[in-house]
DNA sequence: CGTTTGATTGATTCAGGTCAAGAATAGTGG
DNA sequence: CCACTATTCTTGACCTGAATCAATCAAACG
């Protein structure tokens, strides 16, 4: 994590030299002025928890984590962001939680419309800030469920269930995921350290239900059945 | 406890205590989209998880719980909602937590409307449905990091600074609380049990932060620093 | 008044955290 | 492509905060 700040000074970074195999500058449409393509490395950060809520994202590839940090350095990521999703939309003038890039990442950003723009404007992409404040809240709440009354066991077996179906566009027939993420930030996702973390991994691998590669971030899952029956 | 919460609770409920499960009254005004007028007694459901979502609520008097119970019947309390809130909103066509109330409740039903509606329409109302879905948005998050990182003395503090701004309306003035909940809602709400939260009252008395009055339920908050000096 | 429900307290256990090595992987520069 | 780091991940030993189990205790309520 090199010059944090930086990334919002950037606006419109041109360069994009690490921009991977993913889709590009887009459309005239997007270019005119609605949306501005941005690029960040891995550990960048895209906002900081403080920071002007000016705009919202929508993420085109490459995964994001949304946190906070407590003032002793205890770190809560709130949620993952995949390719197609939107971020950053707030209530109040600034973020409440930082963004930052778990792998290098494309996104579009738009400039944010005001609350009452956003209730009464009746394009899609109003509907479409609107469906995702939405689902960010079911997101959130089914989160909360989780930290509050899952064991850990069960923790790790929703949040292996819940990547593949978002890597995988809700297609069951994967049965493989490649992690994006490191241990340490599944473990401050789901409340508990990185040892319980891998321990846990390790545990599922036992008892044949996961098969963990020679490269750790890939996971196998071998039997999902045994998994949604973990899911509590 | 009597005389505490009914200050509240009392204001608008008429008669009807006995109109449980069969919603059937609604006014014409309901119908004019105005929404119409109905009452609960303590621990009744509103609604239940699974039900259609045909309606959201105002909540005109009360304390109305949102919740969901994993198979085993461990139990996640969402968040609690005190007169004036908005609750009930959805994205999909089901609700995904139960309603209750916490204590005696009155609320005004609104017929739902399809989110293409919410987000194209331009009346206050559909200005206020946004609103509170991206205020419960900000507090589920909120409330994500404090069941996954907070310890339970630090949840026991942010809970009480919490309920005492909302139930004061953010006047800092007051330094009692009465709360609506017995010490159940408190520990499903911070992740807890029942043992925890008893204790950790009884710790913050001992430190002078609060004091017990023989209503268990009605709590003094005689050190507010020392709370928000744990409230991490 | 008993009776019931809710809250507290104490004794004990245990899931997950902490501390401390290692092992494996992935970078990095030569 | 290979040594050489530097991370990241795993594993083990041990500890602890909160859960569990089990009595009381105290209000609230007929």
């Amino acid at each position: 994590m090199q010059t944090a700040l930086t990334a919002i000074d950037r606006t419109f970074s041109m360069p994009i030299a690490t921009e991977n195999a993913a889709p590009q500058p887009r459309f005239a449409a997007e270019a005119a002025g609605i949306g501005a393509t941005r690029s960040f490395a891995k550990d960048e950060e895209i906002y900081a928890e403080g920071d002007p809520a000016t705009r919202y994202y929508k993420l085109i590839s490459g995964v994001v984590r949304t946190c906070k940090l407590l003032t002793d350095g205890r770190r809560q990521i709130e949620a993952f962001h995949v390719a197609g999703e939107i971020f950053g939309i707030e209530r109040s003038a600034e973020h409440r939680f930082s963004a930052e890039a778990v792998s290098p990442v494309t996104v579009i950003a738009y400039r944010r419309c005001p609350l009452e723009v956003l209730a009464s404007s009746d394009g899609p992409l109003a509907r479409q800030i609107v469906a995702t404040a939405l689902l960010n809240l079911e997101r959130a709440q089914e989160h909360a469920v989780l930290l509050g009354r899952k064991s850990a066991m069960e923790k790790v077996a929703t949040f292996l269930l819940d990547m593949a179906e978002r890597v995988h566009h809700h297609d069951d027939a994967f049965d493989a995921i490649e992690l994006p993420m490191a241990r340490s930030d599944i473990a401050d996702y789901l409340g508990l350290t990185i040892e319980t973390v891998s321990r846990t991994l390790t545990q599922l691998e036992r008892d044949a239900v996961i098969a963990l590669p020679a490269a750790r971030r890939n996971i196998v899952l071998r039997n999902k059945a045994a998994l949604r029956r973990l899911n509590a």
